[in-house]
DNA sequence: TCCTTTGCTACGATATTCGTAGCACTGGAA
DNA sequence: TTCCAGTGCTACGAATATCGTAGCAAAGGA
């Protein structure tokens, strides 16, 4: 029996990825530390996308790691297959909404490091 | 001349992992992606912290990855050395300020999953 | 039947993260 | 002056995660 290494889906209420507490907030910044996870929420914000459309929008991630996203976020009730392709659910879509502002924080960010760094 | 693995630094304006627009919102899912940033951004919210002091705020992380994802921050003018500790700067804090509401919307998405799925 | 599109798996190559050990420095006690 | 204890941090091999590419099976449509 071969040991494989498999990534826990980080619920709430269990043990997590650096943290023992089962606090909602530590199974959430495990999530949406792991790589393409808040790309792929960021991409449905608009609307439902098939797997390539959603790969494509994602610069080519690799099929398989988005795969693995999916099926965590299907899992974790925020992403759902849907006939028009995979779409947020409700949950999702509340999350998705609190990434919003991060547009605009990014803006005055780079706004910021322009005005006191020097050009490359 | 040995190569050796090094991560860019996801700096707005500039190509990032996974996306080459130079987008800051890009630069900032590319940043918030990795492992602990997220965490370390949270950890911090309450004050500065020495570094042993953060280590063990997020579990025990290893001082390797701790380093680096405080050198990044610190590079991207999120967080800064004070004599208290590590700290958020004030570009930083209004990053932070963002995931407060992450919180409450944990304690939603864990209630809502309660509901919805059986105890294991 | 023959394309095209779609969702997804396989799998070796790379990159990142982990875990542990430990070094250099600082500020007290003793 | 010597001896901790605490600090920030580096080294480095092991363990995992991610990448990149190829490709398969199924579902249409021509």
């Amino acid at each position: 029996m071969k040991k494989i290494a498999t990534t826990k889906i980080p619920s709430p209420g269990r043990k997590v990825r650096g943290s023992t507490t089962g606090r909602p907030i530590m199974a959430a910044l495990d999530l949406l530390g792991r790589r393409w996870t808040l790309r792929i929420l960021w991409e449905l914000r608009g609307g439902p996308m098939v797997f390539r459309a959603l790969q494509d929008a994602c610069d080519g991630v690799a099929p398989s790691v988005l795969n693995t996203r999916l099926g965590e976020l299907r899992e974790l009730d925020l992403v759902e297959t849907t006939d028009e392709g995979y779409a947020l659910t409700t949950q999702g879509r509340s999350l998705g909404e609190l990434l919003l502002p991060l547009d605009a924080w990014a803006r005055r960010w780079a706004a910021g490091r322009a005005r006191t760094r020097d050009p490359e």
